[in-house]
DNA sequence: TAATATATTTGTATTTTGCAAGTACTTGTT
DNA sequence: AACAAGTACTTGCAAAATACAAATATATTA
């Protein structure tokens, strides 16, 4: 039986090494931990601060503090909920939105490029694989979770 | 056809998080980088500081603090290579040994949870896959490697 | 209305990070 | 041999990230 562990440590951190390389735009002046907020605000629809801090698993105070970076730059708008005025709705600004996805191409022309060298038969097994295992971590109780 | 970057993107931070959660042992005061420099230094034999932090794409002053770290904490040990004396040899000590296979077991088992979820087949599929996203990325020489 | 709960922010202290510059040692060139 | 250039690592410094505790603002419940 193969080592999971050791299977899965150096995928993940190769997966950690794409991203960080990808979207660590100098010139844009975007961290990692912000080109994963970008994206899961792009994605949610309006969620508040307490939403996406959950779903990356972030400490909320720090969290806070990277949402008013991203608003600062102008990435970000953050729009008090009239029906819950303790609440803020984030959504992304047009310059935000173009920086996601000028992020998102870059990230699938690197995707592609990997999946080049596999065969089509690999490509498939692959994105089938990868499905599977996000299905069982999401099935998951105890793992992938935000820390106790 | 999937869009890969969200499929990955997805699968990237649950492991991340699975990695985090596990190894950030609040009572051992080990940090996820941590973790990966403990895991890192087991697998190779007696690496040198800079061959570390080229494996884990980190840049090599934050490295070397962290290294300075984990030595003070009696977890890593640091010998000047006789045959060059610019050179400092890491290995793990025994206390940083059992941390690390303390690590590895919890992270065994977090894996071996999530797989349950799978079918035995599934589960075959799931890593054979790995595998080969593995030797992709090894071959891809546009990705996973230390920022330019 | 008061007490309690929830979402977010702020105060503060610590840690991490990375650039530039430094030290220590080695290798190559003349 | 001497000295220039290269390599491995460290340190100074300043900025950013982080997290705990406490504060603020609003909502809900008794």
């Amino acid at each position: 039986m193969v080592n999971k562990r050791e299977l899965f440590q150096i995928l993940t951190r190769r997966l950690g090494l794409l991203n960080k390389n990808c979207c660590d735009y100098k010139s844009l002046d975007i961290s990692l931990v912000q080109s994963h907020i970008l994206y899961e605000i792009r994605r949610q629809d309006y969620p508040s601060i307490q939403q996406v801090a959950e779903t990356l698993g972030f400490d909320i105070t720090t969290f806070s503090r990277q949402i008013q970076t991203l608003v600062r730059k102008r990435l970000v708008s953050k729009v008090q909920a009239p029906e819950d005025k303790r609440v803020y709705l984030l959504s992304l600004t047009d310059k935000g939105f173009l920086v996601e996805e000028q992020i998102d191409k870059k990230l699938n022309t690197y995707l592609d490029e990997i999946f080049s060298h596999l065969s089509p038969e690999e490509q498939k097994k692959v994105i089938d694989a990868a499905t599977l295992l996000n299905r069982a971590m999401l099935e998951s109780d105890t793992c992938c979770l935000p820390p106790l």
